[in-house]
Parts: C-alpha cells; structure tokens; sequence
DNA sequence: CGCCAGTAGTTCAAATTTGAAGGAAGTGGT
DNA sequence: ACCACTTCCTTCAAATTTGAACTACTGGCG
C-alpha cells in the first residue's frame, strides 16, 4: 500500500520478520506432524532420512563424515544414531579399506527392507503435508530461495 | 527439457521430492547456524522464542498452555524450558486468577532486559543469513506457501 | 451438595542431543 | 624412522526432549 505499483501487484506486502516467524513456526509444526506420523511405523524422521541418504548412495554406503556433513549432524550425534540403527539391525559399520582411521555406514539386507516398507506411506505424508501446499511455480521458486539460503550457510 | 513450453518458462523444473530434500536439509542448516551465534550470546533459540512470544503478549504474560501451542512443544518440554528461564530470573511462574488450574509465564525486569540486550545480535543474524536470501516478492510468495502449509496442519 | 469426566501443568524415567575430551591412524617435515 | 599436527570417529557427562503417569482444579449433572 505504501509503495506505488503498476498493474495488480502483491495483495500482502509481508514484513520480513514476520515472513521469519511463520517460515520458524510452521517449519516446526510441518516436521512434527511428519514425524508423528512416521513413528506410527516404528521410525523417527532423522532414522528416514539416514536410510533414505544411504539408499541413494553408491553401494548403499557413505563414510561417517560424510553422513553427518549431509544430516546436519554432529559427530557424537551421527555416532549414537548410527549405533541405534546398528542395534536395530538396519545398519552395519565397516572400516573404510583407504583410510583406516575411517569407517562407512552400510545399509543392510534388513535396513533395505525396512526402508521400502516405510517410504510408500512416508511419501504420502511428505505429499499431503507439504507438496500439496505448493501451487504455480511455488515449488521452482522455493527451491531458488532455499539455494540461495544454502548458498549464504556455505 | 522434457516438456515443450511456450516462451521463456522456469529454467529449471524442480521434481517436488528434491523441493522437500532441500527444504528439509536447508532449514537445518539454516537454525543451525542462528542457534550457534544466539548462543554465543548465551542465550538458545528456543529460550529466545520463548522470550519474544512473552514480549509480545498483553503484559507479557502467557498462560503456560496457550504459550506451548505457540513454540509447538509438548506440554512436558514446555514446563523444562520456563523452569529453566525461572531459574536464570528471565521468567516468573504466577497462578492463573482466572483458572485456579493454570498458571501464566511473566517475563521479569531482567528478562525483559535480556531480552532487550539479545535482540540487536539475533536481528542482525537472522537478517543476514535469512532475510537477505530473499529477493523481490519472495518474501510474500514464501509467507503465502508457509499460510497453505499452516493450513493444511491446523 | 457430591461425583466424575475433562482440563492444565508437573514430574519421572528413558531416549536423544550437545560439547568437550580422548584414541587411533594418516601426513609431512626432518 | 620420528615427531608434531591433523583428521575421523567414539566416548562420557550434562542438558534437553519425549511420553507416560500423576496432582489439582473445573464444570456439569443428579
């Protein structure tokens, strides 16, 4: 309204901070439904998202390192959740062959299987929850500004 | 390049599932990294949402329910948080006139105080490093997106 | 009034997350 | 070969988060 416009401009000019505020507030509820609903399966939202980087992995295979760089995860952190992915059977350590100071995360058989039975009804989540809220060229503008966002945290 | 289009459509088309990857991986870094320089001020960002829901509030006072809705915690993480905010004199529990049940969070002279020292720090971060990734209305096409996706999980 | 289902917060134990410290192995200079 | 320095990951204690009881109070109904 402040600001002269030619043609049909915005209806809402957002104030940036609370852009801020309702991007961290609903950022927060969108993850915690997700993981509500992952865990009816027996899966906590950081769990999938292991397997998932896993999965896509050359081999089903990734260096501890870099598992953690990817997962935003502090060494201990990735330790401890590759530990209880490891009691559950789903993961297996192996000494990395080049450098033995380093060891890889192995998807295996049973993680395989787990992970295909949890991506169908995760995927469904993922759509209703967030895809579905993306109208026009919401999701090429979204993903532009989060590249620019990653691009700053570099 | 797989689909023809009529004149100079998006450059790129993102696949949804890669838009929600981003999303996901990118927020992460993103209160990452606010979360650190925050506490560098001594100071996390969940105390300092508390802190500002509270400044914001009619004599910045909540009730301690109406307060968890809002920072999306459980009922359980919300009386750890004030507790640990009472204990650094930030906030001040008082029963709830009322509603002999409930209790209301009352921001004390020192917490407003904290709160009015963090402030500048925590602006200039969240503007550099959020605010400054978008440019012209991405911050109302982002807020509409945030509005859906609100939607759809009330 | 007296009972009772429902509401508001707290508490407790178990699971997760953080941050500092440590141990083992590579690297490079001498 | 040796030593200092770095990298990779784990471990440990403390802080936080979760989820399931548990306590205190309300409001409505007989």
């Amino acid at each position: 309204m402040t600001v002269p416009e030619a043609g049909p401009g915005p209806e809402t000019a957002a104030r940036p901070w609370d852009v801020w505020q309702l991007f961290f507030e609903t950022t927060a509820r969108l993850t915690t439904e997700i993981e509500a609903r992952l865990k009816e399966h027996g899966c906590s939202l950081m769990d999938y998202q292991v397997l998932l980087l896993l999965w896509n992995a050359e081999d089903h295979r990734l260096r501890m390192g870099e598992l953690a760089q990817r997962m935003v995860f502090s060494p201990s952190r990735l330790s401890y959740q590759i530990g209880v992915l490891e009691k559950r059977g789903w993961v297996r350590r192996r000494r990395c062959p080049q450098d033995a100071r380093g060891l890889e995360a192995e998807l295996t058989d049973e993680g395989l299987r787990a992970f295909r039975r949890l991506r169908p009804a995760h995927a469904r989540d993922v759509e209703e929850l967030f895809l579905r809220a993306l109208e026009g060229d919401d999701a090429d503008r979204l993903a532009a500004v989060m590249d620019r966002l990653a691009r700053t945290l570099a």
